[in-house]
DNA sequence: CCATTACACATTTTT
DNA sequence: TGTGTAATGG
């Protein structure tokens, strides 16, 4: 019995192919990761292809890691020598060693989105853009589309010719690469645009990277934007040892889960993918393995509503399962508090553990009102997204820091610092500085060097030098051998006094900012224990610009984990809440109004689609009649999409809480019109007459009715079952985190530290809301530390 | 230079 | 509602 005989045909018949170019079109669930693994298995066992020649392109660290995982799994020996990874760290890797050709310098760094946001203001700054009008961050789209598309900023220029606005973007972007190059900076987008532009550059570099990468693989293929498949079209066109071109690219994606149009993904690289390889294979891969009949049933007639797409038919053995739920609630509140007890319950009865469990909601500003509840009930979970662990202030504080040391050329890391702590160095001063800086063509940290001799600062140079010199100390330390990273983020807290300064500060969240620093120190320490050689602080940097905390979604075990169905894409669930399922929430009031409303609510519908498949056991669906949103109440109908779903898969609730008689009656007009088949129908797909109003039901409501102003919080719970008077209780963010104000262990107490190993605590004194522990390692001899920052473990 | 306050603003966002 | 930026006065 071999691993390929678990396959189904087609899936089979994917793994074989193995010469020419293969679109696998994967609906959800059917297995598309395990073709793509066994593939690469199947090609280096029964084609002797060579792992060197194997790159296979996720767009998420996630995804990378998940199938470096299970390739190394099933291919054994040579597996590491797979290039596995995502585009962007796919280009990074190659820009690291050919972007001098481009007149870059190799120890570039990379721009996240708040960075692009400071270094656009700069540039608005600087060319009197009020910023009232034209925005840094729709300026950015501009920009990115631009890039998307490969359209650089003098082909801009040219193209906006006669056309003031496009004129004024040509500009803006001119300058924003020329500050980008300056800071010796890429930004996200740059990262595919400049790999592109290398190839097309350097002969060289691309026949270099088209002889390697003999088999191209692409997970998520729907997403790959204009930049993307030409990057993957080049290394594509490579010939073999004979002098062949085989156009070895396999792709596998799903266009009925392409959710991100609006960063520029061009659906027609799927569509049009056997028009760009007459010789194209395609494979449909229809069986899906992971959701019960009446689930898939739903998702298939939903998206069913979507015109313009690759026909499909996804199919399971699996069994008829529970009837899909929708649950129309009054507030939003009461869905909260009801999901979140439903929850509660269920793991209670043991039916299941808490990781089962997934709350999916549109827009990030829901999951407030979950946490919340969530909080009250003791139960774990965690919120992806929202927050990005390396969006956070202390974060990018520290890490500006560590770029300042690593690469003086990045102004923006510079700037961040140069005044946290408060050194007294002000706006005016930066602004004298720049202004040398640019006079005399040198960075910002140069300039700095030099303060003494920039004129009009007298007072202020002196503030400057002591800053300098801290940072020609940090730097002298790391270029130490053996001085690790972490040794250098401590020297970093200690020399700036940075917590001492956040305590002063006297934020009401104190505690959670010093654990965030805590926190990353062990992803520093984490970072070099799992490195094979000692990393550099240039290596560390890049991993960080590169991860998002979807990454890390697996190191919480144990918890219900809420998220939007943009960032749900790929992952199951064997219990589902797709939450909020109203009109102008889902579909967003956006799409209902965008200039093409056609198009927009077909993503949105893929959007849901992508929701209802991520379930494998059960699908709750609920709605609220009335929702407060930016401060304001809301009255929404049920979304189009419950209307899409046939009467007979669903079961309905109506207000569970029924806590006010008279509230049912009220909003009897606010029950959907179904799809009203009572039986399921072959290859149907009438039209079931529903034409989108675009009309909120705010206005029919307030028009007709003056209820809603006199009902209030009280009303509603009045005879809840749930404790209305919990609500108020304190709210810790995250669990399993911190264990701040007590430690289990004393003076004279044997502790272990992740990174000094075991240890004899000698003192420990009470500083503040922490403790100062002082412990005399074994081998790293006597440290002093904060409690809540060495997370020391008693082992005696 | 820094703290306070007023004000605008708010889909989704793998990297 | 709640956050992050711009304007103001000390």
């Amino acid at each position: 019995m071999s691993i390929y005989d678990t396959l189904n045909t087609e899936q089979r018949k994917a793994v074989e192919h193995d010469k020419g170019p293969l679109l696998i079109l994967a609906g959800a669930g059917s297995g598309k990761t395990r073709v793509l693994t066994h593939r690469i298995a199947y090609l280096m066992e029964n084609k002797g292809v060579n792992p060197w020649n194997i790159l296979a392109l996720t767009f998420t660290n996630k995804a990378a890691g998940e199938m470096r995982e299970r390739v190394d799994k099933i291919v054994g020996y040579g597996s590491e020598n797979i290039w596995v990874s995502t585009f962007h760290s796919t280009c990074v890797k190659i820009l690291r060693r050919w972007i001098d050709a481009l007149g870059y310098d190799k120890g570039f760094t990379i721009y996240d989105s708040d960075d692009q946001k400071t270094l656009m203001r700069e540039v608005c700054k600087y060319l009197q853009i009020d910023t009232k009008n034209m925005k840094e961050r729709s300026l950015l789209s501009v920009i990115s589309s631009a890039k998307d598309e490969l359209v650089t900023p003098e082909e801009y220029e040219l193209r906006a010719v006669g056309d003031f606005t496009k004129q004024k973007y040509a500009s803006v972007y001119k300058e924003y690469q020329k500050r980008l190059k300056a800071n010796n900076a890429l930004d996200f987008d740059d990262l595919i645009f400049k790999t592109i532009e290398l190839f097309q550059t350097s002969k060289e570099a691309l026949t270099y990277y088209q002889r390697r990468f003999q088999y191209i693989m692409v997970d998520e293929y729907q997403d790959t934007n204009t930049a993307q498949f030409k990057l993957i079209k080049l290394m594509a066109d490579g010939m073999n040892d004979n002098g062949v071109r085989e156009h070895n690219l396999c792709v596998v994606g799903d266009d009925d889960q392409s959710i991100y149009k609006f960063r520029g993904a061009n659906i027609y690289n799927i569509l049009n993918f056997e028009k760009e390889y007459s010789d194209a294979k395609v494979i449909k891969l229809e069986q899906n393995y992971r959701s019960t009949k009446r689930i898939l049933e739903a998702a298939n007639e939903v998206i069913a509503n979507n015109v313009g797409r690759k026909d499909k038919a996804l199919w399971t053995d699996n069994g008829e399962g529970d009837s899909v739920r929708f649950t129309q609630f009054d507030r939003d509140i009461q869905e909260a508090e009801y999901i979140v007890n439903e929850i509660y319950q269920t793991v209670q009865s043991e039916e299941a553990t808490y990781q089962d469990f997934a709350i999916l909601y549109r827009t990030n500003a829901q999951s407030r009102i979950f946490e919340e509840k969530l909080v009250v009930k003791n139960i774990p979970y965690k919120i992806i997204g929202s927050i990005n662990f390396y969006a956070r202030k202390e974060v990018k504080d520290l890490l500006s820091y560590l770029k300042t040391i690593d690469n003086g050329l990045d102004s923006l890391a510079v700037k961040r610092i140069i005044n946290i702590p408060k050194r007294g160095i002000g706006l005016a001063t930066i602004d004298k500085v720049d202004d040398y800086a640019a006079r005399n063509n040198i960075s910002f940290y140069e300039a700095l060097r030099q303060a003494d001799y920039i004129p009009g600062l007298q007072r202020a140079a002196s503030k400057i030098s002591p800053f300098v010199s801290l940072i020609e100390i940090l730097k002298s330390k790391i270029a130490q051998p053996d001085y690790s990273i972490s040794n250098l983020l401590d020297e970093i807290i200690e020399a700036t006094g940075y917590i001492e300064d956040l305590k002063e500060q006297e934020l009401e969240n104190e505690d959670d900012r010093i654990e965030i620093i805590g926190e990353l120190k062990s992803k520093i320490v984490a970072f070099e224990e799992a490195a094979l050689e000692p990393p550099t602080l240039s290596d560390f940097l890049e991993e960080v610009a590169l991860v998002s905390d979807l990454d890390n979604l697996a190191e919480d075990n144990n918890v219900v984990v809420l998220m939007t169905l943009h960032s749900a894409k790929g992952l199951e669930f064997p219990y589902v809440y797709l939450c909020g399922m109203e009109e102008g929430i889902f579909p967003s009031y956006m799409s209902i109004h965008a200039d093409d409303p056609e198009t927009e609510i077909e993503e949105e519908r893929r959007l849901c689609y992508v929701g209802i498949t991520r379930a494998m056991k059960r699908l709750s669906l609920s709605a609220c009649n009335q929702r407060m949103l930016r401060g304001e109440t809301q009255f929404n109908r049920p979304s189009r999409f419950i209307r899409e779903i046939p009467r007979y898969l669903l079961t309905m609730e109506q207000n569970p809480f029924n806590s006010n008689p008279f509230r049912s009656n009220s909003h009897a007009s606010l029950v959907p019109e179904f799809n009203n088949r009572l039986q399921p129908a072959g290859v149907t797909r009438p039209g079931n007459g529903y034409q989108p109003s675009g009309v909120n039901y705010k206005e029919k409501f307030s028009n007709s009715s003056g209820q809603a102003g006199t009902l209030n919080n009280r009303d509603i719970y009045a005879g809840s079952i749930f404790d209305k008077n919990k609500s108020t209780a304190p709210q810790p963010r995250e669990f399993g985190g911190s264990n701040l104000g007590k430690i289990d262990y004393g003076i004279g107490d044997t502790v272990s530290h992740i990174k000094f190993g075991v240890g004899l605590v000698t003192n420990i004194n009470n500083a503040g809301k922490d403790y100062e522990v002082t412990v005399d390692f074994s081998a790293a001899g006597t440290k002093k530390m904060l409690a809540s920052f060495a997370k020391l473990q008693k082992l005696s």
